[in-house]
DNA sequence: CCATTGATGCAACATTTGTTGCACACAATC
DNA sequence: GATTGTGTGCAACAAATGTTGCATCAATGG
């Protein structure tokens, strides 16, 4: 049961209750954040009555104790109380039942709920204030290493299509990380690292921030090793239901960057964009449907 | 003092801390919602530090106690200032005014929902026939080109924990997709491309489906050429508001494939993770953090 | 080497928490 | 008028909470 369950639940009873559990369901139906911020006793006072009308109101809707109620408020607050979206996720889950299915749509939902987050004011100025650092820079340097490789590479390589101002650092065997050596404070530094943190990812980071380099950190806390090196971070989530932590966040942050930056650079960004394209067909990369059609 | 401040504050002396303060530390900087919803001692479980840690990083900030914390963060959820979960999100980000702020909040909105809508029946479904078709294989042979390449590349890494049963074909310059030969009716070939698709992957496929091998399909719609060539396809939406398609719900369908592939192998794939943790571990590929404390 | 300092662990503390068994009040029913 | 049932009040409860003083340990500096 959730909350909006619950309220429901009252509405229904209501009519039915006598004054002082009435006027306990009116509290908790008119301020149902504090439910879950205040203790019980608190609750009752505010409420105007003692505090075993709490429990005894709890009782009477079906619940073991007011700990029931306090709970699923807690979890509204948590899960953001996230209208439709939100919900619809969730009871698709649990309609799904049987093992493998029910799993997949947890993760689903999950890294949708994260991803969605991303949308919260705070982060957007971080992602801002990040793309404005590395828009600005003459070379962008890129790194992740193991899970966080992905990341950096689609970054790296949507950039790519902008034109030649990106290295992605440790994508073959033949260079290594020493290409960060050529990087000076015109440039800057995209690190992507989350825990377990890689050593080699860390370290060069640490180098470049010395260097003067202005690095730009996506990564799982505020206070990682790559965080606390970092000029600008940006924070992602990456529990996940499954064993394994969600990369898809940071991915997507990774993108949601290169579009950042792509925008900024307005027409002749398009103009680069196109020419790229041009020539990707001309190498014949691209697979042709069923009848080439001269485009009309 | 307000909720900012404070992770600010956090932030500020996080490198001075103790390794033990510092979990504590952590723990609420990264989840800012618990800790006004869970009890002191439950927040001290969660982070795995002794309760009475919790006290004295609040005394070492210069509060009176835990619960001066935990009032600021109570404060911050009753404000509406929802952390990173919730209302502040969506409903935000559409007054988000500014350009660039908005443009971010537009993709996270629209990739988070094409996430979500991976919950939906149907999709499950191939998630988990493909998921079958897979784990059953011998060998994953694992493709994807450009765009498509960060999804192949995490299916296949995440997998290599559990042993060495994938090939990443296309990764560095040695191989090509050359290895692809080796695929008979008992393997499996893993395919990602969506519009343009690259001729490449598209041929390689043909080949494979023609070889008898299974061919799963990670693609962007039922009619691909990909799809049409596949004995299981999922499908993945890449729309995005930004001027390139979108691959991340392409991610997180491939980090959900070898969840479940992961969740079938039981006790063993457990025990084969943990085996290559260890490993890495000894190999210090992993950022040591402040002291090194012995295990328990 | 010893002394000092700071971090952590432990046991115990006084409070506060949510709950419950019982008593009383009062209205409805027989 | 007695009985029954229901709503409310009270005191007391066990459990959990946040905190503290002291002991232990490791590292640092003289």
């Amino acid at each position: 049961m959730d909350r909006n369950a619950l309220a429901a639940k009252i509405a229904d009873s209501f009519a039915d209750l006598p004054p002082e559990l009435a006027a306990a369901a009116r509290y908790i139906v008119d301020n149902p954040d504090d439910v879950a911020l205040f203790s019980m006793r608190e609750q009752a006072r505010r409420a105007g009555v003692r505090p075993w009308t709490m429990t005894r109101l709890a009782k009477r809707l079906g619940h073991d104790g007011y700990d029931a109620i306090r709970a699923i408020h807690a979890e509204a607050i948590r899960q953001g109380d996230l209208g439709f979206a939100g919900r619809a996720g969730t009871q698709a889950a649990r309609q799904a039942g049987t093992g493998d299915a029910a799993f997949a749509a947890d993760i689903a939902d999950t890294v949708a709920r994260q991803i969605g987050q991303l949308a919260a004011p705070a982060t957007l100025d971080r992602l801002v204030t990040a793309a404005s650092r590395l828009a600005a820079a003459r070379r962008v340097y890129c790194l992740g290493l193991r899970s966080s490789h992905a990341a950096a590479a689609q970054f790296s390589y949507v950039l790519s299509f902008l034109g030649d101002r990106t290295t992605l650092l440790g994508a073959d065997g033949f260079s290594g990380l020493d290409a960060i050596r050529m990087a000076g404070p015109q440039d800057a530094f995209f690190a992507v690292s989350v825990a377990p943190y890689s050593r080699a990812t860390i370290e060069a980071t640490g180098w470049a921030a010395d260097q003067g380099v202005p690095v730009v950190a996506l990564t799982d806390s505020a206070v990682s090793p790559l965080a606390t090196r970092a000029d600008v971070s940006v924070i992602v989530a990456t529990e996940s239901p499954s064993f394994f932590h969600s990369m898809a966040p940071a991915f997507a942050v990774a993108e949601i960057l290169a579009a950042l930056i792509a925008g900024r650079g307005g027409a002749e960004a398009l103009a680069a964009i196109a020419h790229a394209e041009r020539q990707l067909a001309d190498f014949g990369v691209h697979h042709q449907p069923l009848s080439k059609r001269t485009e009309p």
